[in-house]
DNA sequence: GGGTAAGTGGAGACCCCCATCCGGTTGCAC
DNA sequence: GTGCAACCGGATGGGGGTCTCCACTTACCC
């Protein structure tokens, strides 16, 4: 998180530095933002704003002032989840074992992210820019870089683990979270564990099994786009 | 592939054994199939079918004429690529080596799945039945069912694999091949690579792995639904 | 308490997609 | 060649979704 964590305040935190808002218009506001937070997890990112705006029981129109597009109202609904994800990679950057580090990371992270299908696909879509908030994945992808960069210095991860490799863990997660939203915390834990069995570096590869393939920079790949 | 290989003819084969189809009715319904198979591959499934009609160069009521709803259309364009999954099941089941089977199976299957992101969400979507190709997908699911008996039988696949692992796998899969349609062939084969090493039956557990949790069949939830 | 700027909700313009209907056209059997 | 059944494509109605405009209401400052 940045320096504040406001995020457990049973209000919600007021806008950035809007020069003020009325004790009705801040009423609505957060009443919008839990409506959207419900809607969004159990309707996907494409929910009508008019399915928003009549559960949070105000106009369209007031939906589209405070929030002027999709995206910003995803951004602020989200904020908690990708703080969540900042705040994981940020404590495993303290933990002392490089492998406990990498892995508990590793799967914090794919936990938030298959815990709610809506932000699953925010996260996602956060790779391809389509939001705002690449600042906070940046910061979640250069700690993880970090983390594979100890583990593999202390001989725990695999030597052949490339940096894209976590954009392959969190396709393959946001495949598991989009597909079967009610399962997909269990699924998801299996899938890591199977991966992060693979990845560690005291197994070694059998001889006839297929070495992967020379690691391909998805997640450039997909920022030049 | 099973006995009949007529995928490479140039002309599509004829529908089913409607009475029979006038000439030029016939060479709209292949062109259509032509088309389709382009844009549900490159803009997903959900392509408007007024698009598709135009592209054919046919009028929209000539699209519903000959299939009456979307899922027909997706059903004919894909049945290719169904086939050769059934094919590439059908062919493992003859091999001799059980591991070999196995892997070849899941590789090719994975493969055909990354390799067209339309028939993707087809294959995908076959498992919640919104599809009636569940005959064909049944087929693959349980001759993957049986190469997995086959692997653990001889050793070679690790004890706590699960019927649902395969799901887990098509699930994860289709996240690679859904979120970077361009990459997803290289980043599915080192998945799917990195998955296969899990797999194995002799690399044993270390000591401080998490084990994956409980199986779960999500097959059979998602069956359910 | 009163003036006012901020806030409100609903109506409606606009766009996209689905699916059907129907008057005109054409391949094919004879 | 000819008649007709099959086929064609555009027009059309219906359903939804987005986003804006505007006449009305209300919290807040003095």
């Amino acid at each position: 998180m940045g320096a504040e964590d406001s995020r457990l305040r049973p209000d919600r935190r007021a806008p950035a530095q809007e020069p003020r808002l009325r004790a009705d218009a801040l009423h609505n506001r957060n009443r919008i933002l839990e409506v959207a937070a419900d809607l969004l997890a159990e309707r996907g990112l494409d929910v009508p704003m008019a399915a928003v705006a009549r559960h949070a029981g105000v106009g369209v129109a007031t939906l589209y002032r405070r929030f002027p597009t999709r995206r910003a109202l995803i951004q602020e609904v989200f904020a908690d989840q990708f703080a969540a994800c900042v705040a994981a990679v940020d404590e495993a950057l303290t933990c002392l074992d490089p492998w406990d580090a990498f892995r508990g990371a590793v799967e914090q992270v794919c936990a938030v992210q298959a815990g709610n299908p809506g932000f699953n696909s925010a996260f996602v879509a956060a790779y391809f820019e389509e939001f705002g908030i690449s600042g906070e994945l940046d910061r979640v992808t250069c700690g993880l870089n970090e983390l594979a960069r100890r583990a593999k210095d202390a001989g725990r991860l695999r030597a052949d683990f490339a940096t894209s490799d976590f954009t392959l863990l969190i396709m393959a997660n946001s495949g598991i979270s989009a597909q079967a939203p009610e399962a997909a915390p269990t699924a998801s834990r299996r899938l890591v564990a199977y991966l992060l069995d693979s990845f560690r570096a005291d197994r070694a590869a059998p001889a006839d099994s297929l070495p992967p393939p020379a690691p391909l920079d998805l997640y450039d790949i997909l920022r030049s786009r």
